[in-house]
DNA sequence: TTGGGTCAGATTGTCAACAATCTTGACTCT
DNA sequence: AGAGTCAAGATTGTTGACAATCTGACCCAA
């Protein structure tokens, strides 16, 4: 991977252990790294062009925010999830997105995050009239980033970052297939609606409904999908 | 603090990376380390017997569990939270606490575990008799500690550790001062009926009443109290 | 007094070398 | 063939030494 070493090692001189971190931190969240995949010291300190001390600083920080596991001896690997475990986190993330709904329902959104929001769920409903899962996933994944960020609460967008880990691994977000995006939509319109209009109570149970729908898709995967 | 250097740097023989991640942790959560206090490598190398990298690794740790703070060439200290971020988290912790209740409501809880629930409840009904604050205080840990084991999730009882961070700074859990521990008790005896018999909606709504009630306690708290 | 400059000590940043451990594959013996 | 053994290579664990940076005290001039 050529380019990649342009944009990372050759970008700014010697990163530091935190630029280091959150370059790591992406390729997990994006999928670049797989599940159980084990990385090398060596080779990220050459490809990053630093000592091996700070490969391994940023893959402490990283096992401290539970997106690596770590085994003495054996160094760190992209951290591993079971359907249980998935669920949990699932269940977890339902009231943290729930929470986050409310806090945007709240507060006094300005114009432009009005505006925001609006435009993210008028694009999501073109890609529902044009059948395209591919949009609706992008879209959608922007849609609670936003509700999240318009949340103003630090340690929500930090446990949701967390709580999403395991769904990268499914490379959809959960409930968008194809059959399921109409609904989802639906139950957008719902939450945008709650959230533009002040209603707090509404827009956390929507939230947590739209949530706990994309749940039960998780639990009725087939094995395979968790090896 | 000479016992202390037993205690940890003579007991086993050079202690691994986590293991003083672990010791650190325990001082800055016991209050051991005041908040904003600087954490200095030399110091802690020496005091476990070890070389700076492995306490490097140590705050690294720490750092990306959100207990202390890093700024660049000045090291890290002990994490300090403004009135404004503990009124964040304490309304997530809200919803996890109220997320907990609410699981270990819907599980099948064993005799051990209801026993337990109930000798803590009775515990805490003594201290409130005679008007024991500390022994409430204990009690009341345990309580909320108990509930979040008994939810079986991993990531709950994550997430509720770090949300409880800044708690520990005040010294007590908000809402157990003298005047409110009756009324913090009455909310117990509604949360522990509720999981007890298995109300999964009665006792996350109980839950969430409780831990806010508490929140409005920091509110309300002199600003001499967040330096 | 006050503002700024500068220097020494303290502390963190970084690396490269060596030690310890694990993994892999070949080899042997039954 | 199968199981056990061993050695070599790969990878992580650890440290000490040196470089870079920050802090605070001191001094001097306006």
């Amino acid at each position: 991977m050529p380019e990649d070493q342009e944009t990372t090692a050759a970008a700014g001189r010697s990163p530091s252990s935190e630029v280091i971190a959150q370059a790591l931190k992406d390729r997990v969240l994006s999928g670049g790294y797989a599940p159980g995949q084990r990385l090398i010291e060596m080779e990220l300190a050459e490809e990053f062009g630093v000592g091996r001390g700070r490969v391994r600083e940023a893959f402490r920080t990283l096992v401290g925010e539970g997106l690596l596991a770590f085994v003495a001896n054996r160094g760190v690997m992209v951290r591993r999830f079971t359907r249980e475990e998935m669920l949990s986190i699932g269940r977890t993330r339902e009231v943290l997105e729930g929470l986050a709904a409310r806090l945007a329902a709240e507060r006094e959104l300005t114009a432009e995050e009005q505006a925001a929001l609006s435009d993210c769920q008028a694009r999501m409903d073109r890609a529902v009239a044009a059948d395209d899962v591919e949009e609706f996933n992008r879209e959608n994944r922007s849609y609670h980033a936003l509700i999240a960020q318009f949340a103003g609460n630090e340690l929500i967008l930090d446990f949701l970052d967390r709580a999403r880990v395991p769904l990268m691994r499914l490379q959809l977000p959960p409930g968008a297939a194809a059959e399921s995006m109409p609904r989802s939509n639906r139950h957008h319109h719902a939450i945008t609606t709650a959230i533009l209009t002040g209603m707090p109570d509404a827009a956390e149970a929507a939230m947590r409904a739209h949530v706990r729908r994309g749940n039960q898709h998780i639990a009725e995967l087939p094995d395979e999908d968790f090896q």
